[in-house]
DNA sequence: AAATCCTGCAACCGCCATCTT
DNA sequence: GAAGATGGCGGTTGCAGGATT
């Protein structure tokens, strides 16, 4: 669980802290405080750059630091913040004292996000699986919540090369204003359609007057809905 | 028992915002 | 106002250890 310690070009040591690193930076900040990130490990006798200093610290060493499982009440939460603000780690982990903005970005891969899609996976994951574009389609879609997945673009990666999550954008149609900037949920296209359909986060967009623009960027797919002509457009190539 | 796969999380990286000179 | 330094943030990676085959 930790990274292999080794030394970077200027000298500096990289990979996990020793128990000696840890007692080092604890002294020295308890001494003389937090001053400068970058003189810090200099004067404190570590061979490490400023900003790995600091992040042992805000994220391990610092005492207020919370350890721990985390309690149902704190999973609520960053539920809670997650739809409201995103993937906004550091305003999430200021409601949650003790934790961390690398700790709760952690807990929502590891547990939230994971238990989150397991739950709808079930339902249209053989869906997903049915048919894909490999070229321009168009489609009309029919936006009564339920049947909608009949209607939107279903990908299939089941021959797909490995690629990088596909970069997404939420718009909203009338005002052109970004909703959600890259989430997560839309993550790859097997899940991207699952993802879709999460009720919590998608149910007042899935309404034919207020549906959003939908784009898709990486290097393998592109597809948006047009308020104005409802029409799908889809391209899926490899 | 050994090999392989999977998971969780500490730590790194790069970008951007803010501060200082 | 410009340039460099510093801090902060989110995305990503690496790997130990547990689970599965």
């Amino acid at each position: 669980m930790v990274r292999t310690p080794c030394f970077d070009q200027n000298g500096k040591k990289k990979g996990s802290w020793s128990e000696e690193e840890d007692n080092m930076l604890k002294a020295y900040i308890q001494k003389y405080g937090i001053w400068n990130w970058r003189e810090i490990p200099k004067y404190a006798g570590l061979a490490r750059c400023g900003k790995s200093c600091r992040l042992r610290w805000l994220n391990y060493l610092c005492p207020s630091v919370k350890r721990g499982n985390y309690t149902k009440q704190e999973e609520d939460i960053i539920i809670e913040l997650h739809q409201k603000h995103g993937n906004k780690w550091s305003i999430i982990a200021k409601e949650l004292p003790g934790r961390t903005d690398n700790e709760v970005k952690n807990y929502w891969h590891s547990h939230i996000k994971k238990k989150r899609l397991t739950k709808q996976n079930h339902v249209y994951k053989s869906r997903a699986r049915t048919s894909r574009l490999k070229d321009v389609q168009h489609v009309k879609p029919s936006f009564g919540y339920e049947n909608s997945f009949d209607h939107l673009p279903i990908l299939d990666t089941s021959d797909q090369p490995t690629i990088n999550e596909p970069t997404f954008s939420v718009i909203s149609p009338s005002s052109s204003e970004l909703i959600y900037p890259n989430p997560e949920i839309c993550a790859f296209s097997e899940t991207l359609f699952l993802d879709f359909s999460e009720e919590s986060i998608w149910s007042e967009l899935l309404n034919f007057d207020t549906l959003p623009v939908v784009a898709c960027h990486n290097d393998y797919s592109k597809f948006s809905y047009s308020a104005d002509d409802g029409i799908i457009n889809g391209l899926w190539g490899f």
